[in-house]
Formats: C-alpha cells, structure tokens, sequence
DNA sequence: ATGAAAGCGCTAACAG
DNA sequence: CTGTTAGCGCTTTCAT
C-alpha cells in the first residue's frame, strides 16, 4: 500500500464520518435531489468539518468533461488584447469554466501544434483563438476536424468555423465620414501592418468609405505602420512627402496616432487647425493625448465575453447531439466613434 | 455498457494495436528506460498511427499533481501587471506547467476564498498571488497551513510566505537622486492610493532620500492619486496650491505622469525649464509623450519568471521531503532610472 | 524486459 | 430515498 504524503480529505472520508455511502455524499454535493433534509444535513456536517473540497481532476475524468477551456492569446501586454482577455475571463467565470491560458510569443510564426495537443491532452472543453490572423498563420485549420469547438476572433470568417469580430470596416467607415463631414478633403491613413486580416479590413473600410464620398483614393495616400508609436511618428512624415496636400489623417491605432501628434507639433503642423487626426481603440490615455484624440472605441470586454457565450453554446450542442453538425456562425460587433480635439472639436469645420 | 460520444483514442487501443500492455505503452510515452528498441518503435508506430494524446487529467489523478499552477492576477489591462503575466506565462512553460488564471476585479475586497477554493479544487501545484497587496486584503493569510506553495508578488515581506518585490524605494530613491543631481531642489510627490503597500513603498523611498539630501520634507509637498491620468493633473494642481515654489515632481506612475504634462502645459508651466518631471514605470508611450518622459524601469517578465522559478523550487521541494519546512524568501528585483527630456535632458540644470 | 492487478477520487447506472 | 457495482485513463507495485 502506498503512502500518500499530502492527506487529503476524499469522499471516502465523508461518507463514513457521515455514515452514508459515497453516492449520497455526491449528491450532496452536487446539490442533487433526492436526499432527506435530516440526512443532507449529516453529509453537509462531516463536509465543513473535514474540511473536504471535490477533486474536479477525478470529476473531471468521469464525466470526460474538465470544465476548462483553452485561450490562445498574444500581445497582452497590449491594451487591446488585455482587455479582450478580460472580457473572456469574466464571460468564462460567469459560465463556470476556469480558464487554461497560453500566450503566442511570435503570433505570426509560432508553431501552435504543441499548443493545441497540449490543451487537448488537458482535456479542454472548447478554445478560444484570441490571436490576430497574421499571414497564414491559420493554416493549420485545414487539417481535420477538430474534437472540440473553437471560437475564433478577428478572423476572416470562413465555412465551419465560429467567428466574432468587431466590425473595422465600419469603424473606419465612422472615422472618415466623421472628417469628410467636418469638411477635410485629403485625408491619409496610417494602417497596420498589411499581414494582418484585421489591419486590411480597416484600411478597406477607409478605401470604401472615401470612394463613396467621391474623394480621391491613391497609394500614396497610404503609409503602412507596425502598430508601434515611432511607427506613426515615421509614417506621418512618409504621408507628408508624398501627399503635401494633406489635411487630415486615419491612424489605425491610438500609439501610432500618439506618434502622429508628437511629429506634427515637432513639424509645427497644428492639430485640428492644420492637420485632423483620428485614431483607433480609444485607450485610457487618448483623452489625455495633446489635444486628445478623436477615435473609434470598441467594446472589447463584451468582445471577449461575448466569445465565451457563444463557445459554451457550441460546447453545450456537443454534448446534447451525439452528431455534432458543426453549424458555423460569425457574430460582428460595432465600435463607435469618438469625438475629441485631435479631429476640430471646439473649432469650426474648416470648409 | 454506456456509450461514449466522443471516440477518444486511449492507452488500451495503443497497447492492443502494438501487441502489448498498457504498461509498455506508459513507458514509452513517458520516456521511461527498460523497453526494447524494437517494443519502443512499435509502440511509436501505433501512437502515431491512432493519433494518440496521452490524458493528462487521467495521469494527474494517479499522481496527485496537475502539472498546473493558479495565477491570480487584477488590472492586466494596465502595462504592469499584464506584462508581468507575460513573464509569468512564459516562466510556466519553460518549466513545464500551465497555467490556471483567475482575475480578481475589485482586489481591494474580493472574497478571495471561492477563488482558493477552487484552484485547490483543481489541484493546482502551486499559486501565484500576482495581485496587489491593498488594505487588508491579504488577511486570509492568517489562516491555518496552506496546502500548495504560494509565491506573492509585490506584497510586504512576511515571516512564512515567500514574496517576490521589485525594490520601490530604490526605485524613488534613483528617482530623487536624479532629480537632486540636476539641482532641483523643491520636490513634490504624487504618490498611488496609500491602500497600496507598493504606493507607500515609493513615498517611503521619496521621504528617505529627500531626507538624506537635507531636503525639507513635509506633507503639503505629497499629494495622493488613484493611478489614472485624470488624478495625475488633478495632483499636480493640488501641489502648486499647497507648494508653489515646487520645481520638480516625482509621480509614481507615468499615466499620472501623463496628465502632469498636459495639465502643466495647460498651465503654461514648461517641462523641464519650470518644472522637471519624472515617472515610473516606463511604458511604451512613455518615450513619445510631450516631453519624453523621464521615468523608472521594472523587468516586468523578469519578475514573473523569478516568481515562477521560486515557485516550482518550493513544489519540488514539497514533493521530495515528506516534512516541508516551509522555507519562507523573499526576492529583490531592482528598478533602473530612464533619462529622458522630461527632466532637462538637452537642457543644462538649472543650479 | 514486460505484464497483471490494484487503485487514484469520483460519478453513471442500476437495484432495492 | 439510498446503496452497490463498475468503470473513467492512467500509473504504481510487484511478479515473472
């Protein structure tokens, strides 16, 4: 007989301070009917006073379900990714999943086979693919199907496969009619890097928008950036040799737009009266921005809570149907605009 | 018989397709010595052939460990503690664990004991308490025995419990002295919440090193924010009121910092020439505010991965003597200064 | 070098 | 309403 160091407390041990067997113990803990008040009671009794706690590992391997789910997530030291992070932890707390979680280091290039296997060997009950799509780092997608379901966000949407995004198309669809109706005419974009799905889907938001406004749209009124502040402060400078004119810019981000404005004041361009800017994400720090920053704000809490909704779903239709059929489903959320000084609030429209 | 929905490959269909028991299998999956060269790679062909994942939560029962640790963590949405994640998660894997986290969203009086309850429930091998130490909020310490290890970040030493710190005071100190060397010589202090045993740490850091260089030192010159950019501006108005003739002002984080800047500005205050301005913390905008901003830097992933490494010491020494000593240490990471324009770079001092 | 038996802590299925 | 039996998938122990 082995000698087990730690001495936990099990089941076992209930039911016999209890005098019961371990099955009436169960249920008293599952909060199972069918078990009289008096003795319920009893069970509950040896319960507080050995201090028992369920094994959720052994409950776990009974009822092959671990009630866990995997979060593949990346650049959480990012506001963006942080509180999307948020948003799941709270959505997955609420619907009784604790939450494994695993970062991506190299989004773009880091092989995720190991990471996968890793939460399927831990018997996840569904994941969350809570990293941008860069390049074809989805690739691995097309292998076969998958023993659990997954949620995906800011992905390109795709057959059989679940999807929330927030909508940047329409984002920037708020931002530029926002100029274009405070009369600026040349109006740039800084994007992000042209890799990323998301990145491309705002820049197209931008395209669509400035066409439909009958406004001039040419490559060199697109500078591309990686995300970063010196990015924005670099590509500012790009935009201004090779579109003078310009009058007002979108940038794809708040860090970028932060480089924006810090170039502009160093080139002696004011903002709004010389030159409007827009941003996007709205971190805590753009209304503290100088001036503070007009941007397009998403709700990224409900972003992430909203795809732990949606996976427990899939989780639960799993369970019911022994046929699983796979029904794929995007769901878009709308960010919204906000109005700051960086775009000519408290100055007249320059028309 | 029950049916099992989910046709999962176990360990008995490997021992069958290769011909031998369920034994031989275990050790080749686990890289155990003592099976023939020849057994081994026909164990191989079948786990590969059946696409075969060992079940961890199965082997966990077995062995009384998850191979998992807890994380409790609050504010990931700011830089600090999401990048001090960042260090954690990586620390994880490199040992070999996962990573369990939970988020407390008011850490100030958050019932922590469900959240105990179920790390234990789950059978983590260890915890890390990456949250701050605010008021009283660490009280449930007092309790009896813990039954894992448990690693603090950023709490007061304590007999018993070990603790991982990034040394604040010296992190004010190299700030004040900075200050001091540049000939400032009236120096306010915006300090965090007083609840926060980090905030007083910094304060405590001011007060000795102002103290040490013959500097007045009294409580008009200290003013208390909440962390947000908004009670950094409102701070420093507060300052100027009580003690006018200040010249320099030491704000322990940069998004009060942040507001500093733009709220001297507003006040037509210059940075540095009227008043020099340093931070902590050093997050990434913090180089693109207006001025860049001088400020104290902490090796955030550094401090995660320390706490992890501490971690798994104390639970493989756990596991190899049956009478843990509970060996109690606390960790000392040291903070560097970042000189930047914000406190007269590029501008003589002022003597 | 390999296998048989027992059991980790719990719950599903069936009796009674 | 309560108990008995038989596993979940794996590892440990002890044979062979």
């Amino acid at each position: 007989m082995r000698i087990r160091s730690t001495n936990r407390v099990t089941i076992k041990h209930v039911a016999k301070s209890a005098g019961v067997s371990t099955q009436t113990v169960s249920r008293v803990v599952n909060n199972i009917p069918g078990v009289l008040p008096g003795t319920r009671q009893r069970v509950q009794d040896a319960i507080d006073k050995l201090g028992y706690r369920p094994n959720v590992i052994a409950r776990s391997l009974t009822q092959s379900r671990s009630y866990t789910i995997g979060v593949v997530a990346s650049g959480i030291d990012y506001y963006g990714p942080s509180r999307t992070l948020v948003g799941i932890e709270q959505g997955a707390n609420e619907a009784g999943y604790s939450l494994n979680l695993s970062l991506l280091h190299q989004p773009e290039n880091d092989d995720v086979q190991p990471l996968l296997d890793g939460f399927l060997s831990r018997q996840v009950d569904g994941i969350i693919w809570a990293t941008q799509e860069i390049g074809g780092n989805l690739g691995w997608l097309e292998q076969e199907h998958f023993p659990v379901p997954v949620v995906f966000l800011e992905t390109r949407p795709r057959r059989e496969v679940s999807v929330v995004n927030v909508d940047g198309r329409y984002g920037s669809q708020l931002a530029v009619q926002h100029l274009v109706a405070r009369g600026y005419k040349h109006i740039g974009v800084i994007t992000g890097p042209k890799t990323w799905w998301s990145a491309r889907e705002r820049l197209q938001g931008w395209r669509e928008t400035m066409a439909a406004a009958d406004l001039p749209v040419e490559d060199r009124q697109i500078t591309e950036g990686n995300w970063s502040t010196s990015s924005g402060a670099i590509g500012l400078e790009t935009l201004l040799e090779h579109f003078p004119e310009m009058d007002a810019v979108f940038v794809c981000n708040d860090q970028m737009a932060l480089g924006v404005l810090q170039t502009s004041r160093k080139l002696g361009r004011r903002v709004p009266e010389d030159l409007a800017v827009v941003g996007y994400d709205d971190i805590p720090e753009a209304a503290y921005f100088w001036p503070p920053l007009t941007t397009i704000r998403q709700n990224l809490m409900n972003f992430g809570s909203t795809a732990v909704g949606l996976l427990s779903q899939l989780i639960a239709a799993r369970r019911e149907e022994n046929d699983p059929p796979v029904k794929s489903e995007t769901i878009w959320l709308r960010p919204e605009l906000v109005i700051r000084g960086s775009s000519g609030e408290g100055h007249p429209p320059n028309l």
